[in-house]
DNA sequence: GAGAGCATGTAAGAGGTTACATGATTCC
DNA sequence: GGAATCATGTAACCTCTTACATGCTCTC
């Protein structure tokens, strides 16, 4: 459910569209936490619309396709409060490298290199992804407690890259050494 | 497509049914790379063998019910040998507990912390799974390059998982202290 | 007698991705 | 002229989970 809670999450701060929320938002703050797809997001959108957690005014433009801006209702508000308050599960994470590591002894090992080394590139390309995330997506300034929570995300976030990448490194040694 | 090409994987080296490939292979030796479900492994086996990169053959049992014992054909193996050569994508984590705090600067402090706390519960059980996992399912004697293998899988799981409890502790000391 | 283990599965739904389609405007 | 931006969506599909159902045997 956290997809849909994420978007209570945002709309909470302002009233946008399904696009605002993919491009700005979406993309922009959760790309490493919670990545959306488009035609998800506007699945749920509707979702939420049935159960009168969120409403929908259409701007229309001339120019542009008409906008249509959702926002939070008082039933929203209190269903994104009381998911703050649950407890969440742990990440379920699925390692399609690591899998395939497990079969791979019958392999040679420069095929196994071959394969960590060509992860190895794609985590680094992530990490300069990570380096310029933006946790806020709106220009507000920030209180000091928001600021000290996106930092600590952003750390974590780093670190985890930082695992992978130490791994890989010295697994990729290793096997070369044999 | 990792769940189909695991149970490939598992079938290569020995034949099994659904069940075998559930309660030995999945839950003791991917249970921390790749879960799986019960349901989905008997519906991916009729995927695969619709493929025909697997046979199946019924042993008729009296006290119990009949086992389906699956094996690899010759195009399963190519298929896996295959997949092993591919360059996989980065995992995909969406992280519950992370989207929840980015938005949780509204919750005073001890609400977050108590939130904190039972996540850190939860990864210092599952610490505790991930030190008796046995990454090879069967009773064979390994050879270096396989025990090698696996050492190196079960220490980067075990170092993801000290990662979020370093953190854990960390940020709840530093929400403390506030 | 209750519960665990063996062994099969089905049904329904949640969650997520890929690809396609539209149509105007602005920038290179 | 071609690509990117704005803004909407749909359809088909894949992946995965939850809950249910059966029925026998062995152990506590």
């Amino acid at each position: 459910m956290s997809l849909a809670h994420a978007i209570l999450g945002f709309l909470q701060k302002q009233n946008m569209t399904g696009y605002d929320l993919k491009t700005s938002c979406f993309d922009k703050c959760l790309a490493h936490l919670w990545p959306a797809d488009q035609a998800h997001i506007y699945k749920t959108l509707e979702k939420l619309l049935e159960q009168d957690w969120i409403t929908c005014n259409v701007e229309i433009q001339q120019d542009r396709p008409n906008r249509k801006v959702y926002s939070l209702t008082a039933a929203g508000n209190a269903e994104l409060l009381r998911w703050l308050q649950c407890s969440q599960s742990l990440p379920t994470i699925r390692e399609p490298l690591l899998v395939q590591l497990f079969f791979a002894t019958q392999l040679p090992n420069e095929a196994i290199v071959n394969l960590l080394e060509k992860q190895l590139a794609a985590h680094y390309e992530k990490v300069n992804d990570c380096q310029t995330i933006k946790l806020s997506p709106f220009n507000e300034t920030l209180a000091d407690r928001e600021q000290l929570v996106y930092q600590l995300i952003q750390e974590l976030i780093m670190r985890r890259e930082q695992i992978y990448i130490d791994w890989l490194k010295s697994t990729i040694e290793l096997l070369q050494l044999e």
